[in-house]
Parts: structure tokens; C-alpha cells; sequence
RNA sequence: CGGGGAGUGGCGCAGUCUGGUAGCGCACCUGCUUUGGGAGCAGGGGGUCGGAGGUUCGAAUCCUCUCUCCCCGACCA
């Protein structure tokens, strides 16, 4: 939407760098790799790096904002680690040889061992360590945005699994497990609103835990009928309405009860999966079976990190006590391409209002024609001032064309002024989803707009 | 990392077996005609055939090496 002043503008065709494909290059397979680059999102640097083309930012960008927007309002400070780590840090955490070659190791002109960071648990342990004394300074969750390597042996399906990649990545730090329990807790919950404002069904499904145990790791899984996993749930988990609920993050035992309504219900990967166990806990008529994506993990870790790089404070009885710690990631531009597997036909992408690149896609039948130009014109300024942003197609292409583009860039609402309609005083407004299709006046339709689309 | 496949103009492809001056569709440029679901006609521009070596009078085509990309599997946000 146009809250957003930054992300915020509208756009004439004509001058936007859009270069849309008829055809789907060969190397892509699975609909949102074949439509991000067909739509002109993104083209392909490397295997699994890619550049983000100005629509794919866009809604790169919107969803980044949503999950900041969620990550402050569940008390997570925004900062910001580099991209390059130096190898020492993860000498001392002992991750260094542990890692693999899916680490990319770089040295600089001194012949200095640097990586890519492929997360940063071991930075931020370190700098907390540094920083923090005393119990009193917790607990903490701290969390940045930020591109991050992992050199995938096979990376496939566009963004969705790429090497370099986009996440959001938050560490909880507390002075005993009740805490960090807490801190997961309010995290699940935020994972769960974050999730919903993107217009995404996202279940939560326990996740392997490691060497700590318990089960507080979840997985949080996007429903689409094109994804990896197979995934069983309780329908329960679906109907469930985080946004309606009122949370507040000051009320522990209200998030702790919201977390448990939802952890009771049946909810597993096909890892775990169990048939007997889905039989027998799920009445029959609401088993969900089905396929998704990943694009969120929530993992408690105690002081796997804490203990070896030294992150103590100072307890109430003055004695040194290593924190507690937990990381919460989501995958930011995976999410793009999870967004469209989830959401998208034959034709095109659809976007769901909150992340889509514009609200509007404003097609000028005739361009040239000067009723349609002048209505256009109009039209096209009075929605920007009603603060919605706008995509205009004033090219001079035929209908068929522009038509089959806004079929692919998929904008939520559409509206088309043709000469036809224009003689009998009439537009065409549409959703993208086909949930409307109404031929009506003009002004009618830039009110409707304005009321249901705009901010 | 195991198994398969592919690199020829921006995109999709033919040509390779059987060596002989690089082609088709779309896109692009110019003009005219068109204009409610990817227009028609005419004219035009653009390619070291992934790279390196070799064989040959002559290599996109044959040989050797190499790089890259994709798919299936194992692995993973």
C-alpha cells in the first residue's frame, strides 16, 4: 500500500524499466523462478545470485518492510553486521572447520582469512560479549536484514534457493531458559503476524532441534500447491486468525497461550510425519494434507555459542552466568519467490495486496486516442493523489500486449479505459484474482479504487 | 558430490551425424495499414557459433582440454 512513503510512487510504462519475456528462458523451471524473470523482476548473475530488476525490488522491499514493521513491534532492535566476517570469529566459536565449503572463505590483500558470513551467531555473540555485563541489561533481541552466502552445492528454483540470499536474522539473549522461552515465544508469535500480513498461510511445524533438544524449533511453512515439502496438519492450524487476535507482547501468559492453541494441533513435515499419529489425533474430516515451502525457523540453542566465545553477565549474586541464547531467521527473498508459488495461474503472478509492487495497473487501450489520453491523464492523477501508486500503461502497444503484461506483472486491481467503454461513459475495473470484474462510470470506479486500495 | 542434459543475435530454437561463405520465429529500427487479448505488409540492424588448443585447403560441425548453465538425487533458509 502507499503507508509507505519510500517505497511509495507511481510509474508511466512508457518510461519504466520493465523488460517483461514472451518467452520463458529454458533454465527456468518451477513458476516463480520462470515469472520473476518473465515479469522482469530479476535476471541471473551467477547460479543462485541474481540481480533485482526495479519491480523486483519493489516488493523486495515491501516485504522487508513488513518484516521490520513486525520485528519492532515485537521489541527487536534493528541493527546491522556486515557482510564479510573475518575467520577468526569462527576459529574461537569452533565453527570455522565445522562449516564446510559451503562456506565461502575469501582472504584480502594481506592475505587476511575472510568469509561471506552465512549467518551470524558467532559476530553477534561476540559483540554482545563485549558489550553486556550485567543481567540487568537483559533480556535483549537484537536482529538485522542483510545478504547473506551459502554456497549451495546444487542452487535451483531462482530465489527460492539461491547462494546469496536475503534474511532476516534476530538473537534472542537471556539470563535463564524461562527467559529464553519467553523470547521464542514472542517471536513465534510475531512470526505468525509477520506471515499473515503478507497474505500468507504460514503453519508452524516442528522442526529438528540438535544436540540442545526439547522441542523449540519450528519451521514455518507457506502453503503452495508447487512446494518441496509435504506437509500434514490439523485444518485448525489454518482457520486459526493471528491478525484478528489482539497480541501484546507485554502479556507473556497470553502469548504463551495463543503459542500453545497452535502447537496442540497436529502440524509435520513430511520428515516427521506420522502417519499413526495423524489418524489418530485428527478427525478425518479435518486432516489437511498438502504440499509448502519453508520460509522461517524459530531455534532456541541455550549456550551453544555463549559458553565458548565467553558471553557472560554478571547474575544477581554477582557470579557470571553465560546467556541464554535462540535465533529466529526468515528468508526475505525467498519469500518473494514463495509468495508467487503461492499465489499465482497460467498467466501471471498475483499479488497480494500488501506486497504488491503497485496497487494499480491503469491500462490505456488507445494511446494516442485524445479522450483516452485526457481520461487516462486524469484518472492516473487522481489516484497518485489519493496516495495509491500506480502503474500506467500509456505505451503505444495493442490492447493484446498490454493486456498479457498486466496478466504477468499482476497487479492487484486493474483498470481499463478503452474507446468503447469511454463512448457509453464506462470503465472496466478488475481484481487480478477475477473476484471482480464490473463495468462502470468512470468516477465510480477511481472512488472504489481510492476507498478499497488506498491507505 | 553421484547421474543426466545444454551452450549458435535480447528470448526460444534449427543447423553438428555426412566439414564447403551462419539460418528461422519472436523481439528491435524505418515506413504504411491496423487497434478491446501477444497485428499485417515492405524494408533494415544485430552473432568472435562458451573458451583454448589441434586436424584440414577449409571447422558451428571432427579430436583434446577447459569454463558455464540446467535437470534428477543426496544436502539445505
Amino acid at each position: 500500500m502507499a503507508q509507505n512513503a519510500l517505497a511509495a510512487g507511481s510509474m508511466r510504462l512508457s518510461r519504466y524499466y520493465l523488460p517483461t519475456l514472451k518467452e520463458t528462458p529454458k533454465e527456468a523451471e518451477i513458476a516463480s523462478h520462470r515469472l520473476m524473470l518473465r515479469a522482469g523482476m530479476m535476471r541471473q548473475a551467477a547460479a543462485g545470485i541474481y540481480a533485482w530488476l526495479p519491480l523486483g525490488l519493489r516488493v523486495l522491499r515491501k516485504v522487508e518492510a513488513i518484516v521490520r514493521d513486525e520485528q519492532d513491534r515485537a521489541g527487536c532492535q534493528e541493527m546491522l553486521m556486515p557482510t564479510i566476517q573475518p575467520a577468526e570469529l569462527w576459529q574461537r566459536s569452533g565453527r570455522y572447520d565445522a562449516y564446510g565449503p559451503e562456506m565461502l572463505r575469501i582472504s584480502d590483500r594481506h592475505e587476511r582469512e575472510l568469509l561471506y558470513g552465512p549467518t551470524n551467531e558467532d559476530m553477534l555473540t561476540d559483540i554482545f560479549a563485549n558489550t553486556v555485563r550485567s543481567y540487568r541489561d537483559l533480556p535483549k533481541l537484537l536482529y538485522h536484514i542483510q545478504w547473506k552466502f551459502r554456497d549451495e552445492v546444487r542452487p535451483r528454483f531462482g530465489v527460492m534457493r539461491g547462494r546469496e540470499f536475503l534474511m532476516k536474522d534476530c538473537y534472542s539473549f537471556d539470563l535463564d531458559f524461562e527467559g529464553a522461552k519467553r523470547s521464542y515465544d514472542r517471536m513465534f508469535v510475531c512470526y505468525l503476524r509477520t506471515f499473515a500480513r503478507m497474505g500468507l498461510k504460514a503453519i508452524p511445524m516442528e522442526a529438528e532441534t540438535g544436540p540442545i533438544g526439547g522441542n523449540l524449533s519450528h519451521e514455518f511453512i507457506i502453503l503452495a500447491d508447487t512446494g518441496e515439502t509435504e506437509v500434514f496438519c490439523d485444518r485448525g492450524v489454518l482457520d486459526f486468525d493471528v491478525l484478528g487476535s489482539d497480541i501484546d507482547y507485554g502479556d507473556d501468559d497470553g502469548i504463551a497461550a495463543t503459542i500453545g492453541s497452535f502447537t496442540s494441533l497436529y502440524a509435520r513435515t513430511e520428515d516427521k510425519h506420522e502417519a499413526a499419529a495423524f489418524e489418530s489425533e485428527v478427525p478425518a474430516d479435518r486432516r489437511y494434507q498438502g504440499r509448502g515451502i519453508e520460509v522461517g525457523q524459530v531455534f532456541y540453542f541455550g549456550k551453544k555459542y555463549s559458553e565458548p566465545m565467553g558471553a557472560e553477565v554478571a547474575g544477581p549474586d554477582g557470579q557470571p552466568i553465560a546467556v541464554e541464547m535462540g535465533s529466529y531467521g526468515i528468508g526475505v527473498s525467498r519469500l518473494v519467490g514463495a509468495i508467487i508459488e503461492a499465489s499465482h495461474d497460467e498467466d501471471g503472478i498475483i499479488w497480494p495486496d500488501p506486497v504488491a509492487p503497485f496497487d494499480v495497473q491503469l491500462i490505456n487501450l488507445r494511446a494516442g486516442d485524445d479522450d483516452c489520453d485526457a481520461a487516462c491523464d486524469g484518472i492516473y492523477a487522481r489516484l497518485r493523489e489519493a496516495g495509491l501508486d500506480v502503474l500506467y500503461d500509456d505505451r503505444d502497444e495493442r490492447p493484446g500486449v498490454k493486456f498479457a503484461d498486466a496478466d504477468l506483472v499482476g497487479l492487484p486491481w486493474r483498470l481499463v479505459i478503452g474507446p468503447r467503454g469511454l463512448k457509453a461513459g464506462k470503465v472496466e475495473l478488475k481484481r487480478r484474482d477475477k473476484s471482480i470484474e464490473d463495468e462502470v462510470p468512470l468516477d465510480q470506479a477511481v472512488a472504489r479504487l481510492i476507498e478499497t486500495a488506498g491507505g
